[in-house]
DNA sequence: CATGAATGAGCATTCATTCAT
DNA sequence: TATGAATGAATGCTCATTCAT
């Protein structure tokens, strides 16, 4: 199968390209970095991806794709605050965030301070929007109104990405593992 | 005065990188751009500071400087409540932060993810500390113990920098403005 | 009839490739170009031909066929000035000079600077050499004698190329248009 | 004197460009192969000149002040007539023009054809004006009134043209030598 | 102290050509 | 025959850092 051998290839260096900008950046990832770690020939990257921009928008997609992959697993908890729970401990439960961060939150603050790559920011800050609406929906089933959930699942999600940032800053956990206990309180007494 | 003349020099070329490094990142700010905004020729760069990395530790001294320049006005209020209120005012009341985010924050979060600057990173880690250890002092003059006292001011710290990051990544500084005034309430319930 | 297949698929490359080499030259005309406008994978491109340059071969072949049609729509014309004439309105009513120049001179003249191509260089100057000796004809055709009629239409020749060059450069058919009347009368002169 | 040392290098960049454009044209010509001819290390090039395009409208500079030397030789003839012949011997009397062509009318050619480069190509063709402006004045000095003094200039170029372009095809001096004679008398006729 | 200039390693990208099936 | 994929040498360009004066 031709077509399997492509897929393959591919989705080796976008899987690479996602490992690695997830730990080093977009901008301290080379191209020599991710097809070397997909063990691709630099050369042969250019066949499947334009430009540099064009892997970090498959990248975006694979990860919009991995979110929904994760709401739905979460969406077998019984209850719109199990689910939250659940969602809080997608990121207290990792332990890489103590080392590399929130992989949605420092891809975006990264690529807002690139003027030349507002296309992609934009795409990058979509993916946010698309977690808060998933929030949001989840406060409306605890029969929030609709200002008050978008609101909340704002300052929710906004909650958790100071807690990964801090976590990365100081390379340690503990605040993460400590605060996402309050964090299902928090959600828990609006019921 | 030769002294003051190199002062002078030194002290445009940090106020430039401060700038230059809040608004495009560390990466992306090129030794040649802030020579240029500090209007300081190139060559001459090196006279002050022998790497670029020596540059940014010349601008975290000088953000460490205006941190205690804060902390000082933020002292002429009468109670702590007041002083914490004034301090989360500093971000709210910031239109910057929509375009460029915390200072701090971004910083720290770009060094995290460079391996081979672990030692600035460090450093603006270290910022970040003193910046949390202020925050607990006004717990403290709350009548809150050692470990609550702390970990409030992680909390409270945290809760900014979420805030501060979804107002950048949305270019948007309504969720700031609006969720300041709750922070303040959350510390007024302290007392 | 796979030889049917074949002959189509080798006169799509060709014309694709006279069309792009003569709009945007050689060197700037890629092999994916030239595939891409034939509808043809660019990996088949090589079971016709062996290297680039086999290519320009091809499409030298091809014009010079089409010159002899030319010749032959030419030679219904009674006179050889009637013949001359109508070689000049190939140019000057041709819109495409004024956007692309003459299809002759400039793939020569962009040849001729390619000491690689030395060989191609010399087949592209051998298409201007028939072309010469057809105009030459016409001139022996009004009883001008050997050196005379060769002279004349090397000449007259460039003439023409002359002010294809200058109609191509400033990108205005007008002095074209203007001075093939001329060019015309140029020759009747001799009879 | 560092100015002098600073000119020096740029003179000889622009200086090996041209020759090289001249010779191999633009798009063979690579900064590597005009900074070994310079003697000059690759990077530093770049000090000099921001982009490739840069040294090509420094080249077009050169080659615009060359053609002013010129013409302050050619009004040294008493008459328009000799100075028309004189400009006449600038390309018969020179044997690079059957190895390269004119240095004029084969790079306008060139970027004629890259629509990325319509700039630099509207520069040169004014290169190319500014020549044709002074053949007209030749022909106003012979007491030719305005239109017809211009139409004389285009077709007195065009036929020069023509004529470099075919002995460059051809690699033969010999038709512009034999031809410019022809051409001095086309405009002693007009007197 | 000052500075214009020099340096070279590194990066994204292109493209003719080849390969495996 | 056909073709998607692979390859690697080459090219324009960047930039921190160093040097000569």
């Amino acid at each position: 199968m031709t077509r399997v051998h492509r897929n393959d290839k591919r989705e080796r260096l976008v899987d690479a390209a996602d490992v690695l900008i997830y730990q080093q950046s977009f901008h301290n990832t080379t191209l020599a970095d991710i097809a070397k770690l997909a063990e691709v020939p630099l050369g042969n990257v250019y066949y499947y991806f334009k430009t540099k921009s064009d892997i970090i928008v498959a990248v975006l997609s694979k990860r919009a794709h991995d979110l929904q992959t994760l709401f739905e697993q979460l969406s077998q908890a019984s209850t719109p605050e199990a689910r939250l729970a659940g969602f809080v401990e997608f990121f207290s439960n990792n332990e890489n965030i103590a080392r590399f961060g929130c992989q949605f939150g420092s891809l975006c603050q990264e690529l807002s301070k690139q003027p030349e790559h507002q296309d992609i920011a934009k795409q990058a800050a979509q993916l946010l929007s698309t977690l808060i609406q998933w929030i949001e929906q989840q406060f409306k089933a605890m029969n929030q109104s609709e200002p008050t959930a978008k609101q909340n699942a704002e300052l929710f999600f906004s909650k958790i990405q100071g807690l990964c940032l801090l976590s990365l800053i100081f390379h340690d956990p503990k605040l993460l593992a400590r605060e996402s206990a309050s964090l299902s309180t928090w959600v828990a007494d609006f019921a």
